[in-house]
DNA sequence: GCACAAATTAGACAAAGTCCAATTATTGAA
DNA sequence: TTCAATAATTGGACTTTGTCTAATTTGTGC
């Protein structure tokens, strides 16, 4: 992962190295998206950023995530129907997932590796592969 | 796969020996579950059902998936932000997903293999273990 | 300041899915 | 059969996630 420090002048400079003018509410999206906590929702987003004074739209969370992930800034993560999550972190790695909290945890892709897929149809290319490894806890009442 | 015939009284046996009273909705959303089009929305399965004539809700449709998936006939495939898609082949396996058309192709798993997985912390027990392959038209205009 | 473009916004809208109270179907005992 | 008890189905209201739009605000350069 892109080694980035959260403070005001490098968010901007790494926005910018992405051909997104850093606009206020991109800030402060991005403090949240690429401080302590990954793999966020929309909504989570959404609370995080107005959690001191209101200054940001549910329209602009939207627009934002959409735009990040367009240019590459950040990714989203598909294992629950319900709402999409983002990733700050875009270097190829998968995800552990927690059927029970909804937690993602990431699993590096360094150790792992797969063998066997298919070749693709001709004329397709492969965007991406995605591991999700669903985990509950054993025994559903007790420890 | 298990061996499935599509016709009533297999699909009908089938519900019993999962322990689903085998009403008129449900044999009708079995069969089209089990006939030829795998990975259908409950969309989708809603129009088929309702295609001759309609005789099915959509309440009824969203209850008898659950209860299917519920029961282990069947599988969610969680592959697209907008939707659920269903599997009536609830053998491992893992799946290509075509982003552009939003076609789904299984992927058997016998020759596929997956290593270095990580440890599960103490106490959690895998529920499974989805690979999606992503791909798209190699050129995005032209063939 | 002024003009122009880009970004943000509130709120309407859409789609997927759940919930509920009322109805209808199924079951099985008499 | 008939009847009562139980289980399943239903229309439609509701919720949630996400998109869209037209109006406003902001930012930038002159
Ligand atoms: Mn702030
Ligand atoms: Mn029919
Ligand atoms: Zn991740
Ligand atoms: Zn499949």
């Amino acid at each position: 992962m892109e080694a980035i420090s959260y403070n005001r002048p490098s968010l901007t400079a790494l926005l910018r190295r992405h051909g997104i003018a850093p606009t206020h509410q991109r800030l402060e999206i991005a403090q949240v998206l690429f401080g302590r906590c990954h793999h966020l929702s929309a909504d989570q987003i959404l609370a995080r950023v107005n959690e001191q004074h209101a200054e940001t739209s549910k329209a602009t969370v939207y627009n934002t995530l959409n735009l990040f992930c367009d240019r590459g800034l950040i990714r989203e993560v598909i294992v629950d129907p319900k709402r999409v999550f983002y990733d700050p972190n875009t270097d190829p790695h998968h995800h552990l997932y927690n059927v029970d909290t909804g937690e993602i945890t990431d699993i590096h892709a360094g150790a792992l590796s797969v063998s066997g897929l298919p070749e693709l149809p001709p004329g397709m290319v492969t965007e991406g592969v995605d591991i999700i490894v669903r985990m509950r806890a054993s025994s559903p009442s007790v420890g």
